[in-house]
DNA sequence: GGCATACATGATATAAAATAACATGACAAG
DNA sequence: CTTGTCATGTTATTTTATATCATGTATGCC
C-alpha cells in the first residue's frame, strides 16, 4: 500500500495526475515555492509546517491528520491533534494545501500560488488523488447560482472512482 | 440519461432550496413519491427510514445524523447512533437523500428517482442547501479525466457561499 | 538590554461523527 | 413451524476535530 518511493524518475509531460514523474524535484521544488511564497507574504513557514507539507508532497495522496500525527511524532514533533490541524489549517488557508472532504483528509496543493479553484480525482482503490481545475462559476452550476442569487464564495468538486493504475489491475 | 434532459431553459435549473413554495404539499409528494418509488423496487419503507425521510424534507436544510438521532429519540425510535445512521444509509443509497460532505450532514433529495448528479449550494450561514444538477462529465474536470484514463464513478460538487435571504440581510 | 506584543507550540480534555460487533425481532418462503 | 433474510436494538469503540489554557519564541520599541 505504501507507494512511498515513485523511483522511476521518468518523463513526466502529462498534465497532472496520476503518471509516474519525477517525484524527488516534484517535492524539492514544491518545498522551495513555499518558502519563496511564505516570504513574500510575510508568513512563517516553521519546522511543523514545512514537515507536514513536505510528507503530503511526499505521498500523492491524502493523508489523514492522525495519520500525519503519527509521523510528526516520530519525527519527535508533538504528539497532540491540535499541533497537526494547526499546521494543516496553516496550509489550507494559505494554498498549499488542501482538504479533501470526501476523506477527510489532505492533499498537498498541485498549483501553489495560482489562484484556483481545485478539483479533484480521487482513487477509490488506492487513495491516489490527482488535481485538476474546475471552472466554478461557468456551467449549469453556476447558472442556477446566479438564477437563484446566491453567491458562490467557496466549491468543493471531487471526482471519486478508479485510477488509471487500479483500472488495469482490476 | 447523461443529457437527456439538459435542453432545458434556466428556469428548469432553479432550485428549491431558496424560494418560498408550498412546503406541506412539497413534503408529501416528497414522502409519498417514496413509497410509490420504493414498492416498485420492491425495498421497504419501514417507520424509522420514513420518519427520516420526513425529517430531512421538512427542513430544506442539511441535519447531522446526531440532530436526526435527537429527533428519533423523541419520537419513541431507538436512540443509539446505528439507528440514524443506517437510515440515512438507505436514504442514499437509494437516491431519497444526499450526504453534504462539506458539513457531514444529510438533505433530501430535491428530485427523487431522477437519475441525475447533484450539486448543491450551501449557505454558510443558515446552513440553507439547494440542490442543482451537475453535468459530471461534461467540462474541464470531464476532459481531465478522461485524458489521465481516470473513471469517475461519482461526484461530488458543493458550493459554499450565501444564499439569497443571507445576502439581502448582509 | 529589558519589555511588550503577537504569534506559535505544547498539553489536557472533551466534543462530534462514524462504525464494529453481536443480539433480538419481524416476516415471508418453503 | 422452521428457516432464511432483512431490519432494528444495544454496547462499545474508533476516528475526526475543537476548546482551552499554559508555555515558548521571534520581533519591535523604549
Amino acid at each position: 500500500m505504501t507507494s512511498e518511493t515513485h523511483s522511476t524518475s521518468a518523463q513526466d509531460a502529462t498534465p497532472i495526475g496520476f503518471q509516474e514523474h519525477d517525484h524527488q524535484a516534484c517535492v524539492e521544488t514544491a518545498l522551495a515555492t513555499a518558502e519563496v511564497r511564505c516570504n513574500e507574504a510575510g508568513l512563517r513557514l516553521t519546522p511543523v509546517r514545512r514537515k507536514v507539507l513536505e510528507m503530503l508532497v511526499q505521498e500523492h495522496r491524502a493523508l489523514g491528520a492522525y495519520a500525519i500525527l503519527d509521523r510528526l511524532r516520530d519525527e519527535g514533533f508533538g504528539s497532540q491533534p491540535p499541533v497537526a490541524y494547526r499546521a494543516l489549517d496553516f496550509l489550507v488557508q494559505h494554498g498549499f494545501a488542501h482538504k479533501i472532504e470526501r476523506l477527510n483528509a489532505f492533499v498537498a496543493c498541485a498549483h501553489p500560488g495560482a489562484m484556483h479553484s481545485p478539483a479533484f480525482m480521487i482513487c477509490r482503490n488506492c487513495d491516489a488523488v490527482a488535481e485538476a481545475q474546475s471552472a466554478p462559476v461557468k456551467g449549469m452550476l453556476g447558472a442556477a447560482a446566479r438564477a437563484a442569487g446566491f453567491e458562490i464564495e467557496r466549491m468543493v468538486v471531487e471526482a471519486e472512482g478508479l485510477c488509471p493504475d487500479c483500472t488495469e489491475k482490476a
